[in-house]
RNA sequence: GGCGCUUUCGUCUAGUGGUCUAGGACGUCACCUUCUCAAGGUGAAUAUCACGGGUUCGAAUCCCGUAAGCGCUACCA
């Protein structure tokens, strides 16, 4: 069965960037047949940049796109593989740690930061790639281990020649070819104890029966490492079923900023929240998402569940697309647009519970005969507030005279209807040779808006007049 | 600097040797519709397929270089 991960760290708000993790794996799980697991784990092993609360906001989002896990710290079950809080299960990592230290796979250093930046610093002047000098890499091991029973240490992975190259296959970019003299002794248990990322993300994918490793691009690099960790400690890798090619990963692309960097804070984007608070939807989000990294066949509009069926991983894009907010706008207004009215009603309401004026304006009879009219005219659910709350205009003397002469002709109709109401409008555009958006200027505070006749008829005669009054005085 | 990944309209992409004088979407512009603004409809402009060499009767598509962008280069993930 297959079985897929996203790791995120509780370091701060939920990021886009994850959810689009979360949507490529979870997309992978769910197209399987029979159906795959996806699966939250918790990497929080920095314990310098851990963020009480910051799990739990995870679980928010993924619940608000609709992309909820199978399995997570949260929803573990009986014949599960926990712990999926990574700072849960500690000794584990420090078991196998010592395990690769007593079959000669890792070593002992006791190095300090200060020792190691200097000469990183001195490397890069020589213009060598900066990397561990392995002064503690031929220790006798048994006084290393003696000195590690009483001062700070770390443990690194010893990496061992033969075979001058390491391959790995990426399922979108093919093989990819490796110097093994150029791979890291890297850090896999720090000294607080804790492992890295590099000995936690193999240890618990090997423990939780992962079978298929989707990543960032960003982890390239690093991959070469955790195949070398694999083969010491025997372990078969996730290799997307196919055993005979060994290590197969899917390094997905990066989301960017406009300027092609990488997706950061500074662009002020990079927050899940940050989209709530805008009024986007999150199937029209997760569209965009998609769209990105994946040409569905049948359109640029499409739901979660039409995604999930036509997705095929081998023909995920390999390229870091820029995130245009243009587009995003238009597909959220295509998606608000493809809403009945009551769902739209109750993201609206969702969206404006502070907002006492939207409530009281949703809960009115009308207000479902007004998201027909509003409907159109959004992009984001932010959009709605000014099409159906007037606000009073600055009019000019010449724009107050056509106030007075609108006021004349509504009170003239006896029957309120819009056919009434817009010949009332004509003639009194007629009389002032001015044009319409004057007329939404009057009885909006806004240029454009929705159609009067419409409304106004919903609002009906007496409302109607008396906000033209108030807005001309 | 080293290693790796990537490279088709402004942006996202289709494209796997001839059907490509490169198709679609967003955006832009024009027109239609019209009480405003949208939505909708129709149409237009925008790409010497990063560059330079090959291979081939023929290359966006295959090969080799170069360049640029990005990523990694931590006791962060």
């Amino acid at each position: 069965m297959v079985r897929v991960r996203i790791a995120p760290s509780p370091t701060g708000y939920p990021h886009i960037g994850t959810i689009f993790q979360a949507l490529i794996n979870y997309a992978i799980a769910k197209n399987a047949k029979p159906q795959g697991k996806f699966i939250v784990r918790i990497e929080d092993t920095d314990r310098t940049r851990f963020v009480e609360g910051a799990e739990e906001k995870i679980y928010e989002a993924l619940d608000w796109f609709n992309l909820t896990e199978d399995e997570s710290p949260r929803r573990r079950r009986e014949g599960d593989y926990g712990p999926y809080r990574q700072s849960e299960k500690l000794e584990i990592y420090q078991e196998r740690a010592q395990w690769l230290v007593d079959h000669g796979k890792a070593y002992y250093c006791f190095c300090t930061p200060e020792e190691l930046d200097t000469m990183r610093k001195k490397q890069q002047l020589e213009g060598k790639s900066p990397m561990y000098n392995r002064t503690c890499r031929d220790l006798d091991p048994k006084k290393a281990a003696e000195r590690a029973k009483k001062e700070p240490h770390v443990i690194r992975m010893r990496i061992i020649y033969g075979g001058a190259i390491l391959k790995i296959h990426d399922d979108i970019r093919g093989d990819i070819e490796f110097k093994k003299d150029l791979i890291d002794d890297q850090v896999i248990l720090k000294s607080d104890e804790f492992p890295t990322y590099h000995l936690a993300v193999v240890v618990d994918d090997h423990d939780m029966k992962i079978t298929h490793v989707v990543r960032g691009e960003e982890w390239i690099s690093s991959t070469p490492k955790h195949v070398l960790l694999y083969q010491y400690f025997g372990w078969n890798p996730p290799s997307f079923g196919s055993v005979k090619s060994g290590f197969v990963v899917l390094h997905t692309p990066l989301l960017r900023n406009p300027d092609g960097s990488k997706l950061s804070k500074r662009h002020g984007h990079a927050a899940v929240s940050w989209y709530k608070e805008q009024g986007f939807l999150p199937e029209a989000i997760l569209n965009y998402l998609a769209s990105l990294v994946y040409n569905y066949p049948k359109g640029e509009i499409f739901s979660l569940g039409d995604f999930v069926d036509s997705f095929d991983r081998t023909k995920i894009h390999s390229v870091g697309a820029r995130f245009d907010l243009t587009k995003l706008k238009w597909m959220n207004g295509e998606h608000i647009r493809m809403m009945d009215n009551k769902t739209l009603k109750i993201a609206l309401a969702d969206f404006y519970k502070d907002d006492l004026e939207i409530i009281k304006f949703l809960e009115s009879e009308e207000s479902l005969k007004i998201l027909d009219l509003a409907k159109t005219r959004m992009k984001t659910l932010k959009d709605f507030k000014n099409l159906v709350i007037p606000t009073k205009p600055e009019l000019s003397n010449e724009e107050k005279n056509v106030a007075k002469t609108l006021l004349e002709n509504f009170s003239k109709i006896d029957s309120w209807t819009k056919e009434a109401i817009l010949s009332a409008m004509r003639e009194t555009l007629n009389v002032h040779k001015a044009k319409g958006s004057v007329l939404y200027k009057i009885a909006t505070g806004y240029e454009s808006g929705l159609p009067l006749p419409d409304s106004l008829e919903i609002l009906g005669k007496e409302k109607a007049i008396e906000r033209i009054k108030k807005s001309s005085e």
